[in-house]
DNA sequence: CTAATTTTGTTTCACATGTAACAATTGAAT
DNA sequence: ATTCAATTGTTACATGTGAAACAAAATTAG
């Protein structure tokens, strides 16, 4: 058997598309939480969900928690902020850095979002079944926990 | 206790979060070896990919075997159409159609990148222990099973 | 103290993306 | 037959993105 000709690739079986594919399908079907209920880009929606988990934020730390581009935490912070769902202060001692929280609106935005995204997470369970989901899970954390560390972001 | 604080998210523990990150660390180390060794962008190298796996396809084709939308398909067919990696044919019964084939060329560097592209999640499987790596195959695989028949794309 | 370096966050630029409009062709309706 | 609808692929437009340049401030070196 000649080995060159036996050399091709089976797309739907290789891990790295189907995680692409399974990536696309869930986080489609996710935004239009975020979208439809509080037209947030997914950016502002991490954003707010940093926030919302951790309390004041700088937005370098923003960064790091959610894996986003610095970039990407400006423009959101830019944007929560003119739609008043997030404060900045200027930090006294160093005044490069800006301390961000959600306002009381955003607050409560952030509360609703996060139940719907609770909702959506155990939507996800059932329809997956709980020996798939906690696989998946599993194997999710091991890619984080072996790959993450690469700064990369 | 009062519910309504306690409602919040984790992040990091959020699967469709976690889905995210975990196909951004693979997709850009994945990246790497269609970009550098090839100077392929992502559709790029799905399109070279799938007529590699098939053989002689449409664009229409293309897009439904590698779930890519038409504009990204016909982007990047003719973008391998000036580098000679594939060729188009009208058809004769219908005039809309073209069917794409690799030339040889193409089908070369597919086969090379194929190999790569094994190797690589050859790779990965070491990296995360087979108990992982087949936690999150399983994983995936239920995902596309019950998530992907939305047409969606 | 002064100059060079680092850090924080914004802005600019070039490029990739999807939606929608489009031209060309085919098929369906009547 | 002739119009209407559907399909195939491309193009135009508006938007999102990250790399790199940038301004402002702080830190380090000497």
């Amino acid at each position: 058997m000649d080995q060159t000709d036996e050399i091709a690739l089976a797309l739907e079986a290789f891990v790295p598309y189907k995680l692409n594919r399974a990536n696309e399908l869930v986080s489609r079907r996710f935004a239009t939480i975020y979208k439809d209920h509080a037209g947030l880009t997914r950016p502002e929606w991490r954003t707010l969900a940093t926030l919302g988990q951790y309390g004041t934020l700088t937005a370098t730390a923003i960064g790091a928690h959610s894996s986003m581009h610095k970039t990407k935490v400006s423009r959101a912070v830019q944007s929560l902020e003119e739609r008043k769902w997030l404060k900045r202060t200027t930090d006294e001692n160093d005044r490069r850095v800006e301390h961000l929280v959600l306002t009381r609106e955003g607050a409560r935005s952030y509360k609703k979002l996060a139940e719907l995204a609770h909702a959506f997470e155990t939507g996800l369970k059932d329809i997956l079944g709980n020996e798939n989901f906690e696989a998946l899970n599993r194997g999710l954390g091991a890619i984080e926990e072996r790959l993450g560390t690469d700064i990369f972001l």
